[in-house]
DNA sequence: ATGAAAGCGCTAACAG
DNA sequence: CTGTTAGCGCTTTCAT
C-alpha cells in the first residue's frame, strides 16, 4: 500500500481534510499549514489515488479512443493528435483496437463505460451501424471520428470525401485524362461512398461518361486491394 | 448516476452484500436468488463501476503502454498485440506518446502510477537514461520493449540487434557485395548501435574491411534519415 | 445463505 | 482556518 493522505496528516498531527485542502489548492487553509503540508508531501512521496478521487469526483480524467486499427497509418495519426490534446489537459487515454468488428466495438464501449471514462472518440467499424440505442447508451459524450453517420445527434468530425472525390476527379480532368477509374475499399463503407459520388459527381459536372469497368470496390478488411489495383491499371482499352 | 448494486438490493428488498456475491459469482448465494439478481441486473441494465471495485480491490485491470511515437509504423505494431493480449484478459490499455521526450516519459510514469495502472510496458525514450530510481519507484511490474538496458533487474522484451546487424551483413556478403555500408538512426541510440555492432563482427569474420565513409548515424527525431541515405548512395567510390 | 458494518482513499459539506 | 462526518460504489469479514 502506497502513503495516503491521511499518512501524511498523522504524521503532521492534523485532519487529513486539511491535507486534502491544501494538495488541491482550495482556499481556506493557513499559508504556513500549507507548507508544511506540501513538504511533507514531498518528502513522503505522496502520490494522489486517481482511483480514489475518480469515485468521489465522479470523473475519471480519462477518454476512450475506439478505433479499427491501430496498424492502419490513418489511426496513428489521429491516436497521436488527440493524445497530445488531451495529455495538455491532464487526460489519459484507453486505446481500443475494434479490428474492424462489430461486437467487438460494442464490448468495448461498455468496458469504458464501467471504467467510466469521461467521454468516448469512436471510428466506428464501417458498414452496418449497429443500432443507435447501443451509441445512446453510453451516458458519456461520444464524439465520432473518420466516419459518422450525420444526423443521429452525436457530434463528429469527418473528411468531406464527397468533395475529396470530387476535387481529386476534377484535376485529373483537368490534366486532360480521359479514361479516369475509381478504386474504393469497400462498396458498403462510408468513405468510399461518399468519395465515390464524388468522383461520379466530377465526372458528371465535365459532361464525362463514367465507365462502369472502372469503377472497383475492393475490400480492405481482406486486402483485396492491390489485386484489383493491378486489375484496373492492367485494364488496357 | 447510473444504476448501482444498491438499487437493485431495494428492489429485490435483500441486502447489496448479496447482491455483490451474486454478481461476482462468489459461492454461497441460494440458486433461487441468484438467479432473480442476475434477471434484475440484466433488466436495470446495471454495469458495475469499475473504479469503485477498483478502490477496494486495489487493482484496476488496467496496463500502461509507454512509447515515443504512435505514429512510427513500429509501434502500432506492438501496441496492436499488447492491446489485443490485454483485451482478452480483460484489461485496458492506457496509451501514452512520449514524443521521444525524456520528461514527458517520466511524467507519464507518474502519471501511470496515479491512475493506480496493474502494470507497464514502456519503450524508453533512447539515449540517456532516466536514474534508475525513477524506474525504481514505479511500484506496478514494469517490463520494457524495443530497447532496455540489461542489468537492470527489469524484465524486456527487445530484439537481437547484434544478431539482426549481423544476418543482414552476411546476407550481403554472400551475395557477393563488397561495398556494405550501415546507416543507423542515431548514435547515442542503442538498436543502431547495437546493430552497428553486428554489421561490424560480420565485416570482421568475413575478413573485410570496415569503411568509415560507408557508415553514418542520422536522428530519425529530426528525419535526417533520408538526406542521409541519398549522400550515401551517391558515394561512389 | 444472508445481513450488518467496516473500509478502500479521497472530497465536501457542516460545524466550530 | 481547521476538524468531524458522511459518502462515492463496491468487496469482505464477522455475525447470525
Amino acid at each position: 500500500m502506497s502513503i495516503t493522505i491521511k499518512d501524511i496528516a498523522r504524521k503532521l498531527n492534523i485532519s487529513y481534510a486539511t491535507v486534502s485542502r491544501a494538495l488541491n489548492d482550495r482556499y481556506g487553509v493557513d499559508p504556513h499549514t500549507r507548507e508544511k503540508i506540501l513538504k511533507a508531501a514531498r518528502e513522503m512521496n505522496y502520490l494522489p489515488n486517481a482511483i480514489a478521487r475518480g469515485l468521489v469526483n465522479q470523473q475519471t480524467e480519462t477518454i476512450g479512443l475506439v478505433i479499427p486499427d491501430i496498424t492502419n497509418p490513418f489511426f496513428p495519426e489521429v491516436a497521436l493528435g488527440i493524445e497530445d490534446r488531451a495529455g495538455e489537459e491532464g487526460y489519459s487515454v484507453f486505446l481500443c483496437n475494434t479490428n474492424w468488428e462489430q461486437d467487438r466495438e460494442l464490448r468495448y464501449l461498455s468496458l469504458l463505460r464501467e471504467k467510466r471514462v469521461d467521454g468516448i472518440i469512436l471510428a466506428p467499424v464501417s458498414g452496418k451501424t449497429p443500432s443507435n440505442r447501443e451509441y445512446d447508451r453510453v451516458e458519456a459524450p461520444l464524439v465520432f471520428v473518420s466516419e459518422a453517420r450525420r444526423g443521429m445527434g452525436k457530434s463528429y468530425v469527418t473528411i468531406d470525401n464527397v468533395q475529396g472525390g470530387c476535387i481529386a476527379t476534377e484535376h485529373l480532368i483537368r490534366k486532360g485524362y480521359t479514361r479516369i477509374g475509381f478504386f474504393g475499399a469497400a462498396e458498403d463503407e462510408l468513405t468510399s461512398g461518399e468519395r465515390y459520388q464524388g468522383y461520379a459527381k466530377a465526372l458528371r459536372d465535365a459532361g464525362m461518361q463514367e465507365r462502369e469497368k472502372y469503377v472497383r470496390f475492393g475490400d480492405y478488411r481482406t486486402n483485396t486491394g492491390s489485386r484489383l489495383i493491378t486489375e484496373l491499371i492492367g485494364n488496357g482499352d
